[in-house]
DNA sequence: GCAGCAATAATTGTCACCAATCCAGCGCGG
DNA sequence: CCGCGCTGGATTGGTGACAATTATTGCTGC
């Protein structure tokens, strides 16, 4: 419970992590943080309905609390809004995943060539312990505490690079990012490319800004290839899923 | 009055332009475009109060449609909200507007890449008619509506790179500059790289994609320098500007 | 004459009610 | 028997008013 407030830096702790007492200032980040958490552990899936109230009867707090929430989440493009339909988690298109991954590729880039300039002795000490830490989870089989590691370890990078609003925007296609995985990545998707981030630590650590970025950009690309992309979905997806049943519908 | 309309993609224009007719639901984002383009053209300065009221005497509409439109703003970080304060333009420090060119040179460099792959040549001709439209306006002396459409030029860019995702971060970031410039940019800060956006045309045109690259680091890196950066604003600003009369303030 | 304090006034933050809109079930016509 | 229009229920969106908090200003005491 306590395992990734020690991990988490100063830059990164914008939502509260326990329920404030009486300020409802700040019940909507603490909202807005359980939301966000539960997307990247992958416990709510793409297309999920939330409903205001529900929420509100969940959170004990009251609805202008969750829906200021909800629009600061479709504001980070995971969750879409429709107009008197209602919140529902966002379901990336394969054009749009294929986008957050380029973008990634872009900041990502940057941000461990800034690692490599910046780390210092201790910074790399914690990024080797984020990465045991993310290893043991992925060996003991706890995906979604493995899914939540592996996004805070990209994140953490984004923090020691010392820039803020790349920091920001690496949040956004973080949590993108764990849509898209729910959503197209099947099976071996998450044993894929394990010994990545040790790697790239390992660049970072011998200051090698060239070779760290060079492991990054592939390491999101090996990422990205493991997914079985596939645009159909929408509707075609009801059709496929329950096309061996078409026998016994009527008579 | 329809200069922009004509220049504007059709990622760029998310904010309504006209004022909706009954529908509240988009009022918001209206306000929100009405601010947001006050700010780009630099008619609103950093630290200027936003009252709730006030914004909603002059645009019509309700407090919480301004409370909505204030919220997107200081999501996208050009206004701060202090609790119980109310909203003020932000005023970037100098350790934000530096990793704010920081970002813009990480993520424009890929920008122009992809530009430089992607662009036929009516793009090209579009990006042609833009850079002599902010030249024009250059030459007019017409200060605010160059602010605008220098900035709107590197927007178009980033629309022809075609990544939604860094589209919507350079379009906080180019909002974010027009503060840093009405803030720290004094004199000839106007008056310089006027030929660098048609250097990028041209190697944008040429399918030299490490050329356009180039020209738009140092562009960005000359933008910065020519700033004149001093931390000592907020409260320095009035001490200094009533320095001369600090003779009589006592025996 | 000045520092500290308290009361006031303005502004913000929140909540409870009311209207508008969209999905579901149902009756009717073809 | 199936498709279609209609009405009912539920949920969302908006507006209004109330409570909480803070900056200002005037006052008192030293």
């Amino acid at each position: 419970m306590d395992w990734h407030m020690a991990a988490r830096s100063q830059l990164l702790k914008q939502a509260p992590r326990k329920r404030p007492r009486n300020d409802n200032q700040e019940a909507a980040d603490w909202v807005y943080g359980q939301i966000s958490d539960a997307i990247l552990e992958q416990r709510l899936a793409p297309g999920t309905k939330l409903g205001e109230e529900q929420l509100g009867d969940i959170f004990a707090v009251s609805r202008p609390v969750v829906r200021r929430a909800l629009m600061r989440l479709a504001y980070d493009d995971v969750v879409e809004i429709r107009p008197h339909r209602g919140a529902f988690i966002a379901s990336p298109t394969v054009e749009q995943a294929r986008q957050v991954f380029q973008a990634r590729r872009v900041v990502e880039d940057a941000i461990v060539r800034a690692c490599a300039t910046r780390a210092g002795s201790q910074d790399v000490a914690r990024l080797r312990q984020m990465v045991a830490t993310e290893q043991e989870a992925a060996r003991a089989g706890q995906r979604s505490r493995w899914v939540r590691l592996s996004g805070e370890f990209h994140l953490v990078l984004a923090d020691l690079a010392g820039n803020q609003p790349l920091l920001r925007f690496l949040r956004d296609l973080v949590a993108q990012t764990s849509l898209i995985i729910g959503l197209y990545g099947r099976g071996t998707a998450s044993a894929c490319c394990q010994t990545d981030h040790e790697r790239i630590v390992a660049a970072i650590a011998a200051r090698n800004g060239e070779t760290a970025a060079s492991i990054m950009r592939d390491h999101l690309s090996e990422c990205e290839a493991a997914l079985h992309m596939q645009d159909d979905r929408e509707k075609q997806d009801l059709k496929a899923i329950f096309a061996h049943v078409r026998r016994s519908v009527r008579s």
